[in-house]
DNA sequence: CTTGACCTTCCCCCAGGGGCAGGGCGCACG
DNA sequence: CGTGCGCCCTGCCCCTGGGGGAAGGTCAAG
């Protein structure tokens, strides 16, 4: 079969087949020595059809690749984790786009509680720096927690709310970093993991949020207001960081979990 | 604020940002005409976050630019429609991975029933030809089928069950075109975009499927087994066609509604 | 003034092709 | 036997949405 012969019936285009060979993933039965032209016998159009659907379901060619390589029993495997995959992605533009859908209509819904500020003095801190992506965030917050309570409380004594800021963005492709950290007094002593230093004074702009609000992308709403606030009255030098200084898991519905809080520097108050 | 600050105040990379401008998506506020340096304005975070967002949310660039000049009530529709579009285009991938799982793993499953050949005569038939995308498919058979029974029993007399000639794919990216057959006899005339003329004799393997093997992604399974059956028995030779010779609104569940059926040239017996 | 850190432009790279140019091949028709 | 037409070849540039790096100019702190 000539390449235009075995396209239509693959369903492919002959740019596609011609691609597929230049990267040996589907090679013609035959090519002529003299011209060039490639022949395909028709048995290669099942091989061809099977390419095609691996790439209509966005399958990228090294993977196609690969999985021919794979022996037959293993390859639901692999195909499951591009399902998987998939699923990931589509969740997360999905999320992504109705929370857009929300905020670009309402520019901050009304279900957001006004922003406050407060000062928060120098004190100092046991901290854990951490790189995990959306997937492990939770868990890494919950066990880098607990770590540091009693790395602290082994030796003096936690005086203030865990918090935990976001130094880098923490989603699918980024890992951050974000850093844990509990505030302290006594006589603790860094070890392992745990780095202690004194967290500069500031003010910050911040938002208590119930647990239906703490959750992506819900909770971006809260950044950008958190953030809008800061910069109405100075300018964001820090990073944003979240404090919990609720009961996480004793509070009702409609009551706060914790604060999302963003460090500002105040606009000149000596005008 | 210099590019790198900006670029990770609004977590985005410079090289990004250098591209926005380019594209004249995100123009610097103030661009030093000596060194070239793009200076931007803390104010226009907000905006590089809505974008880093409408990416992450697969948006394309060409769509940000015109959603960012659609007045600020009618953002919300385009973005529903990208919704509309995601969520579409995942159905799509998925199912077609749901398919190629079950495909890879069982080869032809035990669902389906034995590939059986049969010996089609020649047979005039009148014909719609039709360019439907897969949204469309359905309502086009529908409709195409009924006007061609209406415009054949006009004059002469319905001999055989309607078929559907796919000679070109039909997903959502490409649009067929697909051929709507009534076999007729008697003194049936063309008109409109009713067309005349003489479906050639020919062998061809079918599959009986039932309701629930009707519908993609599993039919491609019946697809594939009559393919390899034809090829099996000799060469495919033409496109592949679903005839609808049952009962289709009446069939009870396990019952076929239809064949899938694709013509082959038998290998030559005369040896 | 020097030294990094930061910035600029420019080029090449990725997938998965689309489209066009210039030339070769093969078949049917006159 | 020539010729036209359709199909095929390679090679080149284009698209999106950037990443990576080279070569060189700028800025601010020590």
């Amino acid at each position: 079969m000539t390449i235009g012969t075995f396209a239509q019936a693959a369903g492919l285009s002959h740019k596609a087949l011609r691609l597929y060979d230049d990267l040996g993933l589907l090679r013609p039965a035959q090519v002529d020595p003299d011209s060039g032209y490639r022949r395909y016998d028709p048995a290669q159009v099942a091989d061809a059809r099977l390419i095609g659907l691996l790439r209509r379901a966005d399958l990228p060619l090294s993977d196609i690749r690969s999985l021919l390589d794979t022996p037959t029993p293993e390859r639901p495997a692999a195909l499951r984790a591009h399902l998987a995959r998939l699923e990931r992605l589509h969740r997360e533009r999905r999320d992504l786009t109705l929370y857009l859908i929300a905020h670009l209509q309402g520019e901050t819904p009304m279900t957001l509680p006004p922003v406050q500020t407060r000062f928060q003095p120098d004190q100092p801190v046991a901290t854990l720096t951490r790189h995990v992506f959306v997937a492990d965030l939770p868990a890494a917050i919950q066990g880098g927690t607990q770590a540091l309570l009693d790395h602290v409380a082994a030796q003096g004594s936690v005086v203030g709310a865990p918090f935990v800021i976001y130094h880098g963005e923490v989603n699918a492709d980024s890992d951050g970093p974000i850093e844990i950290c509990v505030p302290y007094s006594g006589p603790v002593t860094p070890g392992g993991d745990v780095a202690l230093r004194v967290e500069p004074a500031h003010h910050e702009a911040f938002l208590a949020l119930p647990r239906e609000q703490f959750e992506f992308p819900q909770i971006l709403a809260a950044y950008d207001a958190t953030c809008a606030h800061a910069n109405a009255h100075g300018t964001c030098t820090l990073r944003p960081r979240e404090v919990y200084g609720y009961d996480w898991d004793g509070a009702a519905p409609g009551e706060p979990v914790g604060d999302v809080a963003w460090p500002y520097e105040p606009a000149a108050v000596t005008t």
